[in-house]
RNA sequence: GGGGUGGUAGUUCAGUUGGUUAGAACGCCGGCCUGUCACGCCGGAGGUCGCGGGUUCGAGCCCCGUCCACCCCGCCA
């Protein structure tokens, strides 16, 4: 080893001893005469001195050092002068006198400076990543993940699950997000999907009778990126046998009780709070609600129908709804606080915002059309005191929810009632099966095609027909009113994971695939192998996938998740280290026997 | 696909009503400096104002288009 000592690890305890260290230097304090260079590694920083008067030499050479040159030190541990102590890093108290300096490696200037508090862009950071990840917030984010992915598997491994590798090159499938694609050379025309999960496989699995399987694994969906999102994302997959619902969310509570304390040094309450989707839409208009403060969501329609308000009461009329949400000690808000709020439920389809100044009575030019008692009773409703401001939307029960569940969390943020450094978990339950979708005209599964209706609700499934469309209108509500087997895990207002006890038997997994308008022909075709291997003894089976980047950016505090990937990808999926996507050669198209039409800038 | 914000020195930004030579801080280069740790002091270099077009006597600033980045909607079972 080139070294024998980490730079964090220098301590009191070394005083006085010879000491080989090596890394990056941090910053240079060049005195003409004395010359402090703070050398960086993984672990730490710690001061070395080149003194002439001990290494004429190394002080010499130590004129040319520049930022981010790599050294090779050695020397002695002392204690620093009295007076001289930094106390605001951990190895202040000790410094190392150099004897021997080797430059490793120069450095050229740097396109931007290597401090935590970093303010250069993101896209030169992502394009120089070896640079952004010499900053210790990024080290400290990179080594949190190792410890999150060590614990899991501890945890997992504990508990009797196998780690078994399923394949990337597999095969597309019809529901669920848009695949990425890769061609087939040997079978031309013929195309390999990358995973979106490895769901199809894990259930194979457990048919497998291995039981207990985990992975963590990376999938990718080809679809728009957030701050939340990537084209390429990893996920704790996992799937068990012979278990409900209970069995697969109480071994999740444990895991996370073991990462939270492992990483965090934290112990987690469990059981987490369990809140039925519809519960959570009531109060809270989204099924991943932030229950780090209440600020709860109301509905307002039995109220605001006794007014003469011809917003709220067409919108009545029409079997929507009108919930309210009180922001508390908002009452000051300009005209223009309420218009940029206006804008931001717009984005959701809200065509206004209605809003209620409580200041020594009601001020809003909404009033007019309320009497006095109904205003008094959407006051107790919402419990407004004076200086509050009350917000309404009125419209169908999607805008509705989503317009105040985006108002819910911007002024928990506004009202700072976040605390960081807070964790609530809740597990939404009782999801319905199906879902409409409007656009294709057809019911969706809203978790995915293999989980298992409710138990009660089979015997319905299987007696309603789906053949004819008429029928399958008319039959709406009974659709809406089937409930899955599904549970997503939330944490701070994020999903981080979602999971099912799914169908193993045939007969109810073909009538899932009727009601989706899946034809018996295009079953075989993209999920043949699945419902082929039912029949032969699929034993009841489920599990769960969690979303690893999001899950680490929670407990690292950050607010996007290219902040824990080693190498993210920009909004347009575009690698600006490496350039990818990128052109290739004309001959490698040729081979996989593919044309290109499209316009291609170079 | 849509909405919003931004793009000026290596970096982060300022740049007035369209008007002379486009500024600051940090970084960089040179010199001085033996207890600094945001070292200090003196001096210096550094600009395709994202790109293309237009309006104008004159554009960093106004208009049109376009590219890129970030946030959001759609989308993401």
């Amino acid at each position: 080893m080139m070294r024998d000592k980490w730079c964090g690890e220098i301590n009191e305890s070394h005083v006085g001893l010879n000491a080989s260290i090596a890394g990056w230097v941090n910053s240079r304090r060049d005195h003409g005469g004395l010359i402090f260079i703070d050398l960086r590694d993984r672990s730490g920083i710690v001061q070395v001195v080149f003194n002439p008067e001990i290494d004429a030499k190394a002080h010499e050479l130590a004129h040319k050092i520049r930022n981010e040159y790599v050294l090779l030190i050695k020397g002695e541990v002392r204690k620093r002068p009295s007076g001289t102590e930094n106390p605001s890093i951990p190895t202040g108290g000790v410094e190392v006198i150099t004897k021997e300096l080797k430059i490793l490696n120069e450095c050229k200037p740097l396109p931007f400076m290597i401090e935590d508090e970093t303010d250069a862009g993101e896209f030169l950071r992502l394009k120089h990543r070896y640079l952004d990840m010499r900053r210790p917030l990024i080290q400290r984010n990179i080594i949190l993940r190792h410890k999150t992915t060590k614990a899991v598997r501890n945890y997992l491994n504990l508990n009797e699950f196998l780690e078994i590798e399923t394949p990337v090159l597999t095969k597309s499938t019809p529901e669920g997000a848009r695949d990425y694609l890769v061609p087939s050379r040997l079978n031309p025309g013929h195309f390999y999907a990358l995973p979106q999960s490895p769901q199809l496989f894990k259930q194979i699995l457990m048919i497998s009778g291995l039981e207990r399987y985990y992975q963590i694994v990376k999938c990718f969906r080809d679809e728009d990126l957030r701050a939340d999102r990537q084209p390429e994302f990893t996920q704790i997959d996992l799937e068990m046998s012979f278990v409900v619902e209970e069995d697969v969310m109480r071994l999740i509570e444990e895991m996370m009780k073991c990462i939270f304390k492992d990483v965090l040094e934290q112990e987690l309450i469990t059981p987490f709070i369990r809140l039925s989707y519809k519960e959570a839409i009531d109060r809270f208009g989204t099924d991943k609600p932030d229950l780090r403060f209440s600020l709860e969501l109301e509905d307002v329609r039995d109220i605001v129908k006794n007014s003469s308000f011809q917003v709220f009461l067409d919108v009545l009329s029409k079997g929507g709804i009108v919930k309210g949400i009180n922001a508390k000690g908002c009452a000051g808000y300009s005209r223009k606080e309420i218009d940029d709020l206006t804008q931001e439920v717009k984005t959701f389809g809200a065509k206004g915002l209605a809003w209620i100044k409580i200041k020594n009575g009601f001020e809003s030019p909404i009033t007019k059309f309320f009497p006095a008692e109904t205003l008094k009773k959407l006051a107790d409703k919402l419990e407004a005191e004076d200086g509050d401001l009350l917000l309404f939307v009125a419209d169908t029960e999607k805008v509705v929810n989503d317009s105040l569940a985006r108002l819910r969390n911007e002024f928990g943020k506004r009202l700072n009632l976040i605390k960081d450094s807070e964790y609530k978990f809740a597990w939404i339950t009782d999801f319905p099966l199906l879902e409409w979708n409007d656009e294709e005209k057809r019911y969706e599964a809203m978790h995915h095609p293999f989980t298992s209706p409710r138990e009660e609700d089979i015997e319905k499934l299987l007696s309603l027909d789906f053949s004819n469309l008429e029928l399958f209108t008319a039959h709406c509500s009974l659709f809406t009113a089937l409930k899955a087997r599904a549970y997503d895990i939330v944490l701070n207002g994020h999903e981080i994971g979602g999971g099912s006890i799914r169908i193993n038997r045939r007969y109810i997994q073909n009538k899932m695939f009727e009601v989706l308008g899946i034809s018996h022909r295009e079953a075989e075709e993209k999920f043949g192998f699945l419902l082929e291997a039912l029949d032969y003894g699929a034993p009841p089976h489920g599990g769960i996938a969690l979303g690893l980047d999001r899950l680490v950016m929670i407990l690292t505090g950050e607010n996007s998740i290219r902040d824990v990937i080693a190498f993210p990808k920009t909004q347009k999926a575009v690698c600006p280290l490496s350039n990818a996507p990128s052109i290739v050669d004309e001959k490698q198209i040729k081979e996989l026997n593919i044309k290109i039409d499209a316009k291609i800038d170079e």
